[in-house]
Formats: C-alpha cells, structure tokens, sequence
DNA sequence: TTGTAAGCGTTATCAC
DNA sequence: GTGATAACGCTTACAA
C-alpha cells in the first residue's frame, strides 16, 4: 500500500501561493480574483484536490452527507428508491443502515445519525413505533420518513388507500367468504398490513378471510402450507406484497391447486418476480423510482425553506397478467 | 423541528465535573478511576452521548466509517454481501455510492472515498480498468476488491473457475455445437463473462456457439429474441447469471420452445428468481452472504497487521431443479 | 489518574 | 480580494 499522503486545503494554498481562507473561499463560491481562480483551478485539477467532508462538517452547517435508515436491502421497492435518490442526488454521500425490520436497531440508526453531522436523515419503514416518533420530533436536522404517515414528521409515500381501491372492482360480485387476505401484523407495518386492504375490507363488509404472514416468501409459504392443511383452498387471494404471493402461490402449487382456475390472486409491488413467474401475477404497481426522488428532494426542500408539514401520495395502477 | 442542540465531549465533561480529555480517555479505554468512571457512565447515559465520528477522525487514524463502492443494489449476490457485512460488522458505519456498473463512476467514488478519513474500503466490481488499478494503489487506506481477481491489490471471491468446471459432467456427452453460451462481454466483467466458462469452453474445444448480452434480464431477454429470428434454438443453454438464464427463458417461452424439453438451462447464483420461475432453474449456488462476511474481516485484518497479499476464493456447488 | 494545550482540515470573522 | 486568526469536536502528547 503505498503512502501517498491526503492533500489538504494547506498544500494547494502553499502550490498555489496564496493564503488557505483563500482556497476556501474559491471552493465555496466566495469572490476571487480571476487570477487567482485560474492558479488554484488548476493546482486543484493537477493534485485531484477534494476537501475533506469530515473536516467541513465541523465548521460548516452542513456535511454533504444524507443518513438513510432502510429496513432491508433484499427489496425493489427499496433498490429502486435508492435509484431514484441517486438519480437526483446533487453530490451528496449516502450514510446507509440497515435494521432488518428491528424497530430497536431502526431508533439506535437516527439516534447515532443524528450525533453525527449529517445534513438530513431518510428513514423508510412501515414501523413508527412511539419512541421513534419521539427521537424523529428530537432530531435537529431535516427528517423524512417512507413507508408510514404521520402528522407529527415529514412523510413521503405511494398511496396505499388509493392502491385498495384499485382492487375493489375485481371483488364485485364475490361471495365475501371466499377472499382471503394475506398480509402482515398491521402492528409490524400499518400501511401494508392494513392500509392496502382498507376499501376491500368495506367492501367486503369484513367478512372475508385475514391471514397474518411476513414479507418473507419462504416463511409465508409454510404459513400457507398450515393454512391448507385446515382450510379449503380460498376462491381470491389478495396479497399484501408480490413477495407474499409469491410464497402463496409456492404452497398452492405444491397442493396441485391451479391458478387462476382454482385461485386468483393479487397483490401489490410489481417486482421483477411478478412477470417471471407462472402464471404471471396480476399486481399494483407503484413508481419507487420517482417515489425515491421525491425523497431526496423533499429533504433538501427542508434544509432550505422553513418547513410546512407535508404528506405527499404517490398513486399506483393495476398490472393485469394472469393470475388474476 | 424541535431545536434540541446536539451534546458534545465538552457537555459531559463539564456535567461529570472532569476534564474533557478524561472523557476521551473515558471513551476509549484509558486508564480511569472507577469513581470518575461512575461518574461519567452516569452523564453519557442519562444524556444518551456519541461521540461525532467526523471530528474524531480528524485527529484519530480511524474514523469508524468504511466506504462501500457497489455496481448496483438490486442483485441478489449484492445485498447478501451487504448482509453478510453487516453481521460481522463491529459498528462501522458504510458510506455506500452505487456507481451503476459505471466504470468512470467507480473510480470516482474511489477517490472520493480516499479523500475522506474512511478507514478502509470495500470494492464490489467485476470491472477494474487500468485507471482504476493505478488508483487503487495509490490509496493510503486499506481497499479489498472483489469481483475481480488481482495480483496488484487485495481481493475475495467466489470461485468462478471451480463453479464452471462443475457443469462440465453435464455437457460430458454432447455436441458441442449444441451449446450456446449465454454472457456479459468478458471486457466488461471478466470474472462473470469469461472465468465461469473456462472450463466448460475448454471441455468443448471452443466449439460452442457465444452470445454475448448485459446483466439486464429485460434485454438479454431481447438479445435471444433476436438471435433466435435467425437461429434454430440451441439444445443447451449456459447462462453467466440467473438474471441472463430468466431473460433467454422469457424468450424461449414466447417461442414455446419447451424447457427442458427441447432446451436445458443452466446458470450461476442461485437467486430467489432460479426458484419460483417454471421450470425450476438449475444453477449453481454460492454463498455470498459468508463472502461478504470474509470482505469486512479481510478489511478489519488489513488495517490491524502488515497485509499480506491474500487472495481467497468461496467454492460453489451445484443446485440441480428441473431446467437441466 | 488527571487536566492543559496543541492540532486535525476546514470555514467564518475581520482587519487589511 | 485577500490572509491572518479563531473556532468546530475530538484525540494525543505532556506535565502535574
């Protein structure tokens, strides 16, 4: 490993001949001579010169670093939101952690964020607990929050109510007690467990089936598995994630149950996996891409102007294949 | 937002009544009366302090942040390598820049990285230019590659030699211009384009037929579509990725060209897609959540002791389903 | 074992 | 327009 030392404000000062306060004013836009921007452009061109963020943070009020709070990697909703804040990052690093879905770990994250000098945390999670709630109100830098509203912190989301809604008119001359709802505790994460399955529950008056799974395939197959083991096989199916009808579909496939001319089903996301598998899942899908851009622009939105509360709803549409 | 200030070594040490240097020592293991100690584990927890990494890294040599370059999020070996990272990791943050296989980017990200008081960093890339060489040792801090094997800097991989040569009995007995091997250009990847089939171009005398197409499963997809307008459809199929076997599947299947009927696929990873897609996809499976582990060990060891130029590969095995 | 003082790389203040 | 100088929050001699 060779030792190339770091190159610091007071090396391309010295190269440059002229005082560091003067180096800092060029790279912050200050007023400069053209004289001297010419030496110090190219000085900072011929040693590749990049000023320390660590060292900035310090004095500055910013860092150039956004903190991101993610519950999994092992999802597209949350690879392509990433995408998105990339696609409209403005040079900013990304100070990434990953919780695993535990609430614990996700509270810790802010905290340990928020110590730091990070211009703005992003936090996606269906899971606001109430201490979470309480460190987000705490935290003295910019904060939005995916994946849950609230009228307390700035939230950015898809619109999970809207999305139900979406899935009514195929349940409208079902026998009610023939649909079963597969999703998540509402208590794990109230926008997918409950949220999604809002308008079909009214429609359906409530009488129809509720399973509680995770958002792991593998898991919510076995919990499949039990649920034929002592029920018929349901008529509809409406899943709460692609990923937990995929596990579905794993366990009604095993039982030789065809879909859809035995089961239909649904479900929300439209992962990649939607059209891979067969038959090809019928699905809500939502724009993540965009959704992750307005993320990153609403953060920044935040460190500029005073800020106005705000909840904004991203609006999806039904993906027709074949299984429903 | 609620203006709560962030708290500070000196707030401590004025609140215990000691000195801040004692603090610091506190912190990091210095000798301490066990008074002052009760003392101080008192403050820092009733006050709920963490030191802010950006100014201890201007004066420590660690900082406490690892830079993670990565060529994407959504792939399956990625995010287990994140995962496996994550378990062993010993409360590093990761400063995470995606570069979307982008070569100029990743370079970029490197230097930037460099310039930071990153302790180490982690390169996930099976893209490495001269450029990127040429920098990667010129970087003060400790850097382990992997994707791609090197004699100039530290790496971990998978072993892509010994993966190929575990589908050499399946191909023992057949023409070898049946064969249609299915991958990224090896100037791209060479790793994934070109050392996965070593063995199986060798078994065949180079006498196979070659398609060359992206990580992109949409327009590999796309790819065989063409190639098959002009092709009869080849008996065997080896794809570089399971994301490339999807996308020839895609294509087959729209020719109703039956699987493994009339084509047999094989691939490499072992990705949750290989399976819940019809048929079953045979593949080989690598481990890469224990990779990912073995990149933030090998890190951790380098910054410890004098590096010794290491370079370790993970055996795969072979997953037979029901596409070959 | 403790505290004082210097300094890490940067920006903000303020004379010049 | 420029360059000393004092911070920022922390660690590390060094002296007590």
């Amino acid at each position: 490993m060779s030792e190339k030392e770091r190159i610091t404000i007071n090396d391309i000062a010295r190269l440059a001949g002229v005082g560091k306060s003067t180096v800092s004013r060029y790279l912050n836009n200050g007023s400069i001579s053209a004289k001297t921007r010419a030496k110090l452009d190219a000085v900072v061109k011929e040693y590749d010169y990049e000023p320390n963020r660590f060292a900035q943070s310090l004095k500055k009020t910013s860092s150039g670093m956004i903190g991101v709070v993610v519950p999994t990697f092992a999802s597209f909703a949350l690879t392509e939101m990433m995408r998105g804040m990339d696609d409209v990052n403005q040079g900013d690093f990304f100070l990434t952690i990953n919780t695993y879905h535990d609430a614990k770990r996700q509270v810790e994250a802010v905290k340990q964020l928020a110590q730091q000098n990070v211009d703005g945390i992003v936090v996606m999670t269906g899971q606001i607990t109430n201490e979470m709630t309480a460190v987000l109100q705490q935290v003295s830098v910019p904060v939005v929050v995916q994946g849950q509203r609230s009228r307390h912190f700035e939230t950015v989301n898809v619109d999970n109510q809207h999305a139900g809604e979406l899935l009514v008119p195929l349940i409208a001359n079902v026998q009610p007690t023939d649909v079963l709802l597969l999703g998540v505790d509402p208590s794990s994460d109230y926008n997918v467990g409950q949220t999604r399955f809002n308008a079909i529950i009214q429609a359906l008056d409530n009488n129809m089936q509720r399973l509680y799974t995770t958002f792991d395939r593998t898991e919510t197959a076995e919990i499949m598995r039990n649920y034929l083991a002592t029920h018929t096989s349901p008529k509809y199916i409406i899943a709460a994630t692609d990923t937990i009808a995929l596990g579905a579909l794993a366990a009604l496939q095993e039982q030789h149950i065809a879909v859809p001319a035995n089961t239909k089903i649904v479900a929300f996301d439209n992962t990649p996996a939607a059209e891979i598998v067969t038959p090809g899942l019928s699905t809500v899908s939502f724009d993540y891409f965009a959704l992750g851009q307005w993320l990153y622009r609403r953060l920044k939105d935040l460190s500029q102007a005073e800020p106005v509360l705000s909840d904004p709803l991203l609006r999806g549409e039904l993906v027709r294949r074949s299984s429903w």
